[in-house]
DNA sequence: CCGTATCCTGCTCGATACTG
DNA sequence: CAGTATCGAGCAGGATACGG
């Protein structure tokens, strides 16, 4: 019955404070180094950026390319395979843009996207 | 930058254990009352279940119908609005089918969908 | 039958310090 | 520069009991 769903491992691998972000950093500018994707995102800490990074690593969204040499260097990239997603968060991100606009018409222009009823 | 960005708009709906398959339960069937979702979701508890159903009814993604009778009886069922969301989802699905298919290639038919490097 | 109210646990994420 | 290691707070989610 559930086996038809499997909209849980789409989420799993978006799911993560950083993980959409990050990705569309990558996306926009192609390659980036550690530090880059550090500058662009002011307050994720080195720990969940190294994390988050792996855990899109393993699922083959994005590529690590190590120079060996000092000082290090790392260089982050969408995979091809990831590629094949941009269609699928397209429609997630415009489904996000009408949805908010959806809550304004109920609810008024005050409730932002993070109003009472969710979790709150 | 971030603000074309409302892919986790999306993903703040969809998120939470029991969304998607509850979400599924009502596509599928229609409308449902609350015992018959219990009795389909053997695992969830009455307050998971509840709170789940209200934050998906805050978001217009399901209605709630309450005949004012002893016993209670409410009716859930998937909004006209949430409707238009059934290809997203039904997108959402087949990447996540082909996901797996596609670890399984890299990774080799043990390791499941849940596998290192997600959180663990 | 359809829920709340409480209490509790485990996991995600953050702060901070240290390393090759 | 690009990471680990460690510790701890806060919140999502579970167990259980009670209420209209």
């Amino acid at each position: 019955m559930a086996d038809n769903c499997k909209v849980e491992t789409a989420l799993e691998i978006l799911v993560g404070k950083w993980k959409p972000v990050i990705m569309y950093q990558l996306f926009s500018n192609g390659t980036m180094r550690f530090s880059e994707l550090q500058r662009a995102l002011p307050d994720i800490t080195k720990k969940m950026l190294t994390s988050q990074l792996r855990e899109l690593e393993y699922h083959d969204i994005i590529h690590r390319k190590i120079y060996m040499q000092i000082p290090p260097k790392v260089e982050y990239s969408i995979t091809e395979y990831a590629m094949k997603m941009a269609p699928l968060l397209q429609a997630m991100n415009d489904w996000g843009v009408a949805h908010l606009q959806h809550l304004n018409e109920l609810y008024g222009e005050d409730s932002g996207e993070e109003a009472a009823g969710t979790t709150k």
